[in-house]
DNA sequence: ATGTGACTTGGAGTCCGTA
DNA sequence: TTACGGACTCCAAGTCACA
């Protein structure tokens, strides 16, 4: 029984983004402006209604002071548990 | 000074699959079968005409056998002159 | 401070060729 | 087998009014 990651890149991005952001104790707003993007387009992308392109993957990444890959990084494979 | 990775991402990733692709013996054709896209968007996305989304990007690394981080790594910096 | 639906514009992604 | 161009469809980018 492989755990079964069915989440899609979607999911993971949105995530990841969403965390990292309030670990850097940012708002949706801030960090709009720091990658220069809508703040409701923020919105969407934490919410899984976006299928972000690369380059903006990479402004996110930079605004957020990390890698593009670290947004891709799927959950620790930890416990669903929340 | 650090490396200056002024390389977008679009470049990277472009360099990556090119490589990967031939790694693995594949041709573009038969590597846009195997990620169910069109041959010649392979080819526009290793000569950096694309910005690919990370849907894509993830069809693309299965296709490749590898995980969509892996089409984000910067080479191994050894890029220094040509 | 965030969610959401609707909207326009530009580009993602496809298909046809030709070299 | 790949590069390259044109023409096409459809969706991502980017924004807004309002909850």
């Amino acid at each position: 029984m492989a755990k079964q990651d069915q989440a899609t890149i979607i999911d993971v991005v949105a995530a990841n983004v969403r965390q990292l952001r309030k670990a850097a104790g940012l708002s949706q707003e801030e960090l709009a402006h720091e990658a220069d993007l809508d703040r409701t387009y923020i919105s969407q992308v934490e919410r899984q209604q976006r299928n972000v392109t690369i380059t903006v993957l990479a402004r996110l990444a930079a605004a957020l002071g990390v890698g593009p890959e670290r947004l891709l990084a799927k959950p620790p494979a930890g416990r669903k548990r929340d």
